[in-house]
Formats: structure tokens, sequence, C-alpha cells
RNA sequence: CCAGGGGGCCGGGCAGCCGCGGGUGCUUGCAUCCGAGGAAAGUCCGGGCUCCACGAAACGAGGGUGGCGGGUAACGCCCGCCGCGGGCAACCGUAGGGAAAGUGCCGCAGAGAGUAGACCGCCGAUGGCUUCUUCGGAAGAUCAGGCAAGGCUGAAAGGGUGCGGUAAGAGCGCACCGGGGUUCUGGUAACAGCGCCCGCAUGGCAAACCCCACCCGGAGCAAGGCCGAAUAGGGGUGGCGCGCUCUCGCAAGAGGGCCGGGGUGUUUCGCCCCGAGUGUAACAGCUGCGACCGCCCGGGUUGGCUGCUUGAGCCGCGGAGCGAUCCGCGGCCCAGACGAAUGGCUGCCGCCGCGGAUACGGUCCGGUUUCGGAUACCGUCUGCGGAGACAGAACCCGGCUUACAGGCCCCCUGGCAAU
RNA sequence: UGGGGUGUAGCCAAGUGGUAAGGCACCGGUUUUUGGUACCGGCAUUCGCAGGUUCGAUCCCUGCCACCCCAG
């Protein structure tokens, strides 16, 4: 089963990036580039969401942003599918999707905590900088061993730095076939 | 020991490294504390909370509940008891009000299915018929007629069994059982018991319509509240403005040009609309419209904060009660996320299976204070392999239902054996 | 979160208290030289699952399961 440990922390933040700050809800110096039309603080705490995270990663909130995606470059491996999309400079985001097909509940937040843990790791690394990168689960993802999805993970994001994906699936088949 | 019944509980533990969400403290990047479940699930009931409606109302519609008593904030839940059914028993199941308020249904089969009926059958005492006659009557058939015991059909055939009775029969009479009514007794009550009365035609279905009693206003934390930049737009109000000119005409008015504003449209070119009405001698006043200016108000995109976790709370002790539960005292703080926090890696222990070692403990045999022997069945040690369920808080509680590897504890019943 | 609907043969489906229509498909046969057509016959016992009510349940009631749709 797994481990349930008390996190370390003194030398838990001893390692983390120095450039990565961490985001306490009321600062606005750090979030003034992040809008610059806000210039006074009241208004910028309503931004405070853009901040980056402590890897210097965002997460992908919005729909709309997870379907342009589907436009972009698409990698399949055994345990995920990595889609990658340029976003024009909003910095290395990345968003996680397990459909109900996959499992229920339990599966399915399992999933996003492995994925999580994996793009933590890879992505400020080997990320694409100003990329959105989704992660989505399939049937494999849950058994899947962890340290092989690592290096397919690693895999994908240099082949997806190259240009190169699998075949493009394309917008969903409606029945209206027009172009 | 075997078989079975009921109830309760756990549902991995410890540790290391790298991480995640939240609270608190300050020295603003550290410290410290906390961080999923018994079902968090299904969303089937009941409440709290918030807003809306309202007359703290009644009636109706619609829906729900349905033995009695109790518990509770409330319930369709729980506890106790009663009736009925099942089981040798422990115990289990039970939507369990009303069928002489009404309507409806009871297919097929069957004579007959709800105001009973007569196919086979039984009888034919009585009246008639035939034969015989010792003239008293007897026998026979069954025309009239009587009967519903037996057969048959069915889930169900209008109380059952037995005896008497009769021509044959029948609650026709009797006994017991069943049913209905009722006095009394016990019980808060459902109901139970005893006695008496009634020979007792009047089925089932209300999870068919329905009747009776009781309960229910609606919506849901995406409820609701606060904040909210610039630009654009909405409403109110005050100020300001509602034009110049030419032609025709007494005037009202009509037309053209210019100016201003708005709309349309592919830039130009163009097209459309507006630039007031009433009133007065003229102003004023009143009504209306409009660009602009001032002030005020409200809505709102993206979003932030709040609601948001201290609660019908949990633990312990004592008390009341058969129990559900309640009361008192003491202690504790126990998730608050929002594309949504528990993950990645590793070690040891524990669980299951197989194999090996050991005579140390249990077990068995002999002798009997201490001992000797047998045995790998159990323990013990050890190696390898395996299993590790169901399942993730989303405003919060009380229930119900459903899912669940493996394991633990308590009580009870029946049987066998021994004492 | 709230509301609604569906589940009957391989597929589409009717039936709504008395043992389950119909069509397509499939199988067998006849007709035809063969195929098609046509004709005849066959093809549902868990009517999604489990209980209950009833003499009797696809139908009524309760609880589950799966799928679909709508609103915010």
């Amino acid at each position: 089963m797994e481990k349930r440990n008390q996190p370390e922390r003194s030398e838990g933040k001893a390692n983390r990036p120095p450039a990565a700050t961490r985001p306490s809800g009321r600062m606005s110096e750090d979030i003034a580039l992040a809008d610059a039309s806000a210039e006074n603080k009241d208004s910028s705490a309503r931004f405070a969401y853009l901040l980056p995270m402590p890897h210097g990663l965002s997460v992908i909130r919005k729909r709309s942003d997870f379907l342009a995606a589907n436009r972009g470059l698409r990698n399949a491996k055994p345990g995920f599918v990595l889609l990658t999309r340029p976003n024009e400079g909003k910095g290395k985001r990345y968003g996680i999707t397990v459909t109900k097909k996959v499992g229920n509940a339990v599966v399915r937040n399992r999933i996003k905590r492995r994925f999580r843990e994996l793009l933590w790791a890879a992505l400020p690394e080997h990320g694409l900088a100003d990329h959105d990168h989704i992660l989505i689960g399939r049937d494999g993802s849950v058994e899947r061993d962890f340290a092989a999805m690592t290096q397919e993970l690693e895999a994908a994001l240099s082949r997806a730095s190259e240009g190169k994906g699998d075949r493009a699936r394309g917008p969903r088949k409606r029945r209206s076939p027009r172009a």
C-alpha cells in the first residue's frame, strides 16, 4: 500500500528552484507583469489565479483551451496521450483529461495524481516553452509502471519539440460532413 | 465437536527520501499543527440553513404514509409490544385501516364464479301409473316432484369433521373446531382470555378505482450576501437646445438649398429619418423630443471575497429506561478543495499457500518431585511465492438502500459425546 | 444539483393483469437449370435484475442496474 509520509519541509524547500516564488494570495507586485492593464492592487488580486506555480507551470482551466489543444500535436503512448500546442506566450501550461469511460472516481483521481507527478518532474526541464501540454488518461494509465511512463513522457516531449506527432485526429466527426 | 440464528467491530501498522491542500504564528520563508469513508457511493426519504411567495388561515388539486405505544428536530427511520405466516428451536418475514359507501374485475375450465347452480347423481316418503294381492297391502318403473350428500372443474363452489336424523337430504338437531355479536377481566393501546348469545347465505382483489385518518407552500450553496477598473450601454433628474435661408401663399402649409445629429451602406458618390406640439397679442406656462454638460440610481461580462465549517459534533465517566434514546459532569477540535489537496520510490512487521530446519514449548507413551522415549500434528525459526476488497468529502446533519478481499469479538438455539 | 424517459428474439418494435402481435435478419423445405422472387414452416421461459401483492405479473408496488435526454 502507499506510504503516507510526513514531508520533510526543511529539505524539500531547499531543493526548490530559486526562481519559483510562491503565490500568496494578495501579492500584487509579482503578477503585475502578468496583467499590464491592471495598475491598482485591488484589481490585480482578481487575476491571482494566473500566477505561475512553483515549477513555473500553470494549470489550464478553460474548456476552450482544452478543445484548442486537440488541433495541436498528438503523441500517444501506452499510458497516456500527450497533446501539445503553442499558446501565444502564456508560459508552460498543463492540463489533464480523464474521461468517465476510463473508470470510477477513484481511478480517475489516481490517474490525475500520477500525471501531475509526471508533469512536475518533466516539464520544467523538458517541457516546451509557451506551449499547452495536455495529458489524456487511457485504460492503462493506472497499472502502468511509473518509471516507464517517465521515460515515455520524455520521449513524447522530445518528439513534440521536433514538431513531430502521430496522425492528427482532427475534430470529432459530426453529422454534417461539411469541411 | 457439528449444524444453525442474532448482534457489534476492524478493514492494514511503523519508518525513510522527494512532493501536495489548508489553519496558526511571526522574523515573509520558515516553523508548527491538521488533512477522506463505513459506506465519502446511489440520491430514495427526513431536517437545518438561505431566498421567494403568503392571510402564522381554510378548502381543493396532487403526492405520500397506514396495527398499537414510545424515541426523535423530523422521517417512509429506530425501539418495544400485538396480530398473521414460516422454522424442532434460536429466530426470521410481514404496505398489517375500510370489502353489509359505491363502482369494477375474477380469463380458461366447469352445471354453477357471486342476487349461486343442477350436468352426472341421490330419492321418489306424498300424488298419479303398472303388476301382484290373503284386499291389510306389497313390488316395480320414475311422470309430477323432492334433495344437494357424493362425482366433475377450478386459485376459489356460500363454514369443516363426526354422530343423529331422513324417502333421500339439508345447521334440520347435537358435540368439537371455525365465524359473528356481546358482558366481564387484564392491558395506556393494538389485542388477549373467560363466559354468554346467534345455527351462522352474504368469497377474494383496495401494491384496481375509491372511502377514512394523518402529513406535505416552492426552490435550492450554481441558495443567498458583499466588492467590482476602463470602455460601452440603461433609468431618473437639472441645465441647455428644438436652427438659418430661398420660392409659392393672406395664413395654415408645401417645396428647394445650407448647417447640425442619427441610421444604412463597399471608401468616394448616395439614400432615409430628425431638428416639435399646445398655448399666448408676444412672452410665460404645460407636454414632448434631442445631441451635449452636471448629478444620482440600478443592472452586468471576466472575476475576487463570503456563505465554509463548532456541529441535532466526538470521547470518557455516572445516572434513568427492557430498549430506541435521554439527562448530568469532564475533556477534545477532528478535511475545507474549486480543472478540485493523500502522490512517486523504498524497507521492516502483519495475512495466506508451499517447502525446509529444530525435539525448545505443546501433544502422545512409560515411570512418577527433578526423568526417559516417540512424533514434524500445532507452536517456533527460516526460504520462496501470492493476496491486499468496495470505494474519493464538494453547504451540513439524521436515516434508508446498495457494494465490499480478509479478519476479530459477544450472545443464543438444535444435535452428538463426556462429566 | 434538479427533472424526465427507455430496457421485450441478432435488429426495429406492439402488447399493459389471463404464457408475448408484426417486420427485417437467420435456419429448413417447396417452386427454379442455378440465384433472386414467391409460398410454407421454424426461431423469446431471466419480457434488464431481485423481492413483494395476486389464483395468476411483461403489466401493479418496492429496491437495485444500465443507457439516453433536458435545465442551470
